[in-house]
DNA sequence: GTTCAAGCATATTTATTTGGTAGGTAATTG
DNA sequence: CAATTACCTACCAAATAAATATGCTTGAAC
């Protein structure tokens, strides 16, 4: 019922790399793990897994990095979510296991199954991008405050 | 991201108590325990936190027990699963403690709290009555199928 | 072609949470 | 008083999460 450490790092460091997408440049994790205060070995797993989920390219090497697979507007934190935290997918397991069965399809059909869709509809209906405006409108409030 | 099996326990103990409102007599958790399957000790943990939620009146004693403290109406999930599940409250940390306090904002802003409010607004919308309803659909479907 | 900066892959350690047990105390009824 | 039931505290084990450590592979640049 919680966000993890490695999905909060995933959506921090997916956003970074939404930032310098127009540039087109790679970005390495270390630059990463330096900016946003991440261990560096521990940004290489979540990477991983973003990876696996085909949400960044990357590029071996000297000069090489990360970049994004798509652009901001086509990737939502429910993919990005969905990529780290597999519980994010899980089924709720029954209460009573044999005893009541009727029981524990209401409460699937109930609560476990629209609360499920209403997770998803909420982390997929934020794109990269939205939070990329959503930093620029901090900012602006942010230096708006100087004038009052 | 994902409901515990001391939630799931609570909701299913807490329609079991809703079956049992209308006749007011208080039910044991001995009885809950076995006719759910779970542990009775764990149960009475479960317990503790409805009631502290006061969620649930108890009656000490020979032929004691507990009680729905108000109508399976006027009860959500919501209700149980925040008496029960402390980090369905939390606040989601910030991935950059200090480094980047407008991404933060930002991943607060759209993501975050969103998704708490979405989570909230599903479980909120489903009260015990529902479920009770959904259980005896569940039944009537049952049968139905002795007739195909 | 050597070097070196990256990504990639595993294994290990440590910390936290979860799920569950055990045993005893307190209150109520008959 | 004896039985019954809630209540409380402490404890334990397994699972998961978080982080670290080590070493290998790839590929561009010089």
């Amino acid at each position: 019922m919680k966000i993890s450490a490695k999905g909060r790092y995933g959506l921090a460091a997916m956003t970074y790399l939404a930032r310098a997408y127009a540039a087109g440049a790679p970005v390495t994790i270390i630059s990463i793990s330096e900016k946003l205060g991440i261990s560096k070995i521990y940004l290489e797993q979540v990477f991983s897994l973003l990876k696996r989920a085909r949400l960044v390219n990357s590029i071996k090497g000297s000069q090489g990095g990360y970049q994004l697979a798509r652009a901001p507007r086509a990737i939502s934190a429910y993919d990005i979510l969905s990529a780290i935290e597999l519980s994010l997918m899980e089924q709720a397991a029954p209460a009573s296991p044999d005893k009541m069965p009727e029981l524990d399809r209401a409460l699937a059909a109930r609560v476990y199954q629209p609360l499920d869709a209403a997770i998803r509809k909420s982390l997929a209906a934020v794109t990269l991008d939205d939070i990329l405006t959503a930093i620029e409108e901090e900012k602006d409030a942010a230096s708006l405050m100087y004038f009052i």
